[in-house]
DNA sequence: CATTTTACTGAACAATGTTTAGTAAAAATT
DNA sequence: AATTTTTACTAAACATTGTTCAGTAAAATG
């Protein structure tokens, strides 16, 4: 039946464009400002025609989630692919991360701070955040050949992982939801690169 | 004229039953359900009453915001208060504020994650944000003691304080908002508290 | 050509933050 | 003591949200 497979396909192809709008609109406007009625607008269908592709708000901004967090890798893998040495990919990749966030202040956002994509995981089912995994994935692997060649005082790579990614993620969320105000704004990016370096080179043998 | 500053002192308690009320609420609902009408309802009077005390929901919230601070800083203050070596201090500080955003995730929430009290802070003109200083002097005084026993390799108090209050900041917000999924639940406090003795070690000379 | 299935929508619902016009009591003024 | 003004409050309304449901026209099937 050709039929059943071009409704399967035009059918991924309109929860696609739902999601593209979703998308566009939440990097316009952030995420209470994009509603669901105004991307219905935006895509020329009826606020009602959404929720035959998602089961809620929640769900289809978990969709946005996960297409965020590949935009996310895909940044931090092409950066840190033709660095050798693990100790310099893992600066370069920490540099990078700080930026991203710095640059994509909503995406940032919904991957890591937002609580919609999440308790739309927890709502149906799995609990299981694949994209979440191999993001730090990435980190894990390039610690775990810091470990390898000796750069490391301290062995444990999850301890190490949980550590780095803690103080990134502390520095740029921080940064995000206003809460540096104890600097002037225009050191916060310096502040956040130095204290990057200070982590990775204490923790050197 | 005694009755104006009955008045007053009148409207000053009220203040403070709505400022109850709502973190009354918040604390059993969260934030998302802590609305205007139900904190109206609670504290017996119209919602429209809350429009005299406060401009809107989010300059409410800030008030509930500092109330948190100062409920947070006596903690740390009296945790710490007791202790003659900073070092010691500073780890017994580090455990009490993981177990503090451990033990009260609506109010830790409140007062380092949502966007609420902050945008009232720059709506509302000053944008000094005087109960974060107090908190984060906290921490800096009790690191400028450690550089001053030359406990610390490195000695630059803001760069350390940035440092160890992001990592702090990053383990906790992101448990609060369940991104740890990578590991199992159970393990997360003790990851916390051994990544915090990490961090705190390293600094060591 | 008749029937069923599909894809979609208009209109409604309940809940939200917020505003406005009005009111009864308290205070000030005469 | 009577009148006026100020204060403290509220009921009702408004606009906006997410979400649901009954109905409809087109497409697919028989």
């Amino acid at each position: 039946m050709g039929i059943t497979e071009r409704k399967e396909r035009e059918k991924l192809e309109k929860r696609q464009l739902i999601i593209k709008g979703a998308m566009d609109m939440f990097l316009e406007e952030g995420f209470d400002k994009t509603t669901i009625r105004k991307i219905a607008q935006r895509i020329e269908y009826s606020p009602a025609t959404i929720y035959l592709y998602f089961k809620n708000k929640d769900e289809l901004f978990y969709a946005v989630h996960e297409e965020a967090f590949q935009i996310f890798r895909n940044y931090l893998f092409n950066v840190g692919k033709d660095v050798a040495d693990p100790m310099d990919r893992l600066h370069k990749m920490g540099k990078a991360y700080i930026n991203f966030a710095y640059e994509n202040q909503e995406l940032y956002d919904l991957m890591f701070i937002l609580r919609a994509p999440m308790q739309s995981l927890v709502e149906c089912g799995t609990d299981e955040w694949d994209e979440g995994h191999k993001a730090y994935d990435l980190l894990k692997h390039t610690v775990q050949e810091c470990i390898d060649k000796g750069y490391f005082l301290y062995k444990n790579v999850d301890h190490i992982s949980f550590m780095i990614f803690s103080s990134m993620h502390g520095m740029t969320s921080l940064a995000i939801r206003e809460r540096w105000k104890m600097y002037p704004e225009e050191v916060i990016p310096s502040m956040m690169e130095d204290s990057m370096y200070l982590v990775m080179d204490m923790l050197k043998a």
